[in-house]
DNA sequence: GGGCGTCTGTGAACTGGAACACAATAGAGA
DNA sequence: TCTCTATTGTGTTCCAGTTCACAGACGCCC
C-alpha cells in the first residue's frame, strides 16, 4: 500500500531538511497502535527505528495486512493531504520511534517554500503508482504467486546476506489474504524443495531466481 | 480505481479556469485506445462526453476492469504528476470528446498560481483516499456482494429514474473480477426477485434498498 | 424475413483454498 | 530443567466460483 523508503525516491536536501524541521518526535511501543481506521487525522509520520503494519478489517472482520514498513518509509499522506478518516490501522510490530508532521505545518512550510510542492506531487504520484501496482499483486493471482512476490518483496528490504524476514506464518498469511494452513502449506512445499529456509517467525530466501520465476516475474 | 466527477469534488472556479484554458481538446472513436498500460505519457484527462473503461491485464492474460468512467470525469493523474509508463489501459466505450492537460502545462499553470498546488494535493489526496476505497471492494469479499457494490456504484451516476448501467455481463464480469457465467447467475437471481430488471446489455436497479443490503452497504 | 453473431440462462464436473482438527515443536520464562 | 503458549505441519471436509458445454433469445444486416 504505502512505499517502503523514502531514501529510494530522490529527495532533495532542501526538501529533506524542511521536513526535518517542521517535524516533531513521536515514540511507539510493540503493539501500540498509533492510529485506526475511520480515526480522524491530518498527520504524516516518517519511521526512524522500528517497523510497523498498516491493515484494514474487511466486513467479516478479517484483517487484510497491507504492508509492513520499516526505518525510512513514510506513511499517512493521505490524512495529511486530505484531512479526514484514516484509511488504515497502524500498529507497532516493534518498538518504533517516528517523525510526525501535520497538515498546518505542511501548509506553512509549502507558503515559505512554494516550489517544493511540485517535488511533492511527484512523491505521491509515485505513491499512486505503487499502491496501483499493489492492487494488481493481490487480486486475481493464485495464492502461490501473490505468496512469492511478497515475500520477495518484504524480504528484499533486509540488509546483508540472503534476504530475510521476520514475519510468522499467520502474519503473512494476513498480508497475502490467506488463511494461515495455506501459507504453510506453500511455505514447506517450498522448503523441501530448497528454495527457502524457515525458522521460528522468519523466513529466509535461498534461491531467489526460482522464486522470482513462481512468483512470475522477470520472465 | 479513478474518481467519478470532478464536480463532486468542489474546485474553485479558479483552478477550473486555469484548467481551461491550459487544456487541449481530444476527439476519440468507439473502441479506441487512448493509452495502454505501460505506454509512457505525462497527461491528464477530463471528459467532456462519452464513457471511456480503464482496465489492466493480469499476468494470465485476463482483463480486469478498474472502472468505467463518464462525462465529467478526470483520469490519467498519475503519469500527470509522475511522468513514466500508464498503471492502465484506457478504451472508449463510445465516441469521446476528451480535454487533456501535459505535465509541462501544469508546471507553468502552477509556477503562474502557486496557490493552487494546495488545492491539487487535496484533491490528490481525495484521489489516494478513493483508490483504497476500492481496494476493500475487490479484495475478500464473495462475488454477490463485489457485484451489487460494483453495479449500484456504476449505476447510480445515470440520470433520472430508477439507476440504470448501460453494460453486457461480460463486461460486468470483468470489473469485479469473476466469471460471466458467476455474473449472469447473481443477476438472473436477483431479477426473480424482483431487485432489478435486465435487458440486452443493461441493468436497472428496481429496488436499491434490498440491493445495498445485500452489498452489505448502510446497516 | 431469414440468417448469424453476440448476449444470456443454466446445468455438470472440477478445483483452489477455507475451515476444522489435531499433532508435533520450539522458545520464553519460571 | 520443566512448563506453557505460540508456531508450524498435515490431513479431511466443504464450498464458492471456475470451466466446459449447450440451448435459447435478441438484434442486426443483407
Amino acid at each position: 500500500m504505502f512505499d517502503k523508503n523514502i531514501s529510494q525516491t530522490p529527495v532533495s536536501e532542501e526538501l529533506r531538511c524542511a521536513l526535518t524541521n517542521a517535524v516533531r518526535p513521536i515514540t511507539l511501543a510493540t503493539r501500540e497502535t498509533l492510529f485506526t481506521e475511520f480515526d480522524e487525522g491530518d498527520a504524516l509520520y516518517f519511521i526512524l527505528e522500528g517497523r510497523l503494519e498498516l491493515s484494514i478489517i474487511v466486513d467479516d472482520g478479517r484483517k487484510l495486512g497491507l504492508d509492513v514498513l520499516s526505518a525510512g518509509a513514510v506513511f499517512g499522506e493521505i490524512s495529511l493531504l486530505d484531512p479526514g478518516p484514516r484509511t488504515a490501522t497502524a500498529i507497532a510490530l516493534e518498538d518504533c520511534q517516528l517523525l510526525m508532521l501535520d497538515h498546518s505545518e505542511l501548509h506553512q512550510l509549502l507558503e515559505q517554500n512554494p516550489h517544493l510542492t511540485i517535488e511533492l506531487l511527484r512523491l505521491v504520484g509515485k505513491r499512486m503508482r505503487h499502491i496501483t501496482d499493489q492492487l494488481n499483486e493481490y487480486i486475481l493471482l493464485p495464492l502461490p504467486k501473490r505468496l512469492a512476490r511478497k515475500v520477495l518483496r518484504l524480504a528484499s528490504r533486509s540488509d546483508g546476506g540472503k534476504p530475510r524476514l521476520k514475519l510468522s506464518h499467520s502474519e503473512l498469511a494476513d498480508l497475502v489474504g490467506a488463511s494461515r494452513e495455506a501459507v504453510s502449506k506453500a511455505l514447506s512445499g517450498w522448503k523441501k524443495e530448497g528454495l527457502l529456509q524457515t525458522g521460528r517467525g522468519s523466513v529466509e530466501v535461498l534461491n531467489e531466481a526460482m522464486l522470482r520465476n513462481i512468483a512470475g516475474l522477470d520472465p
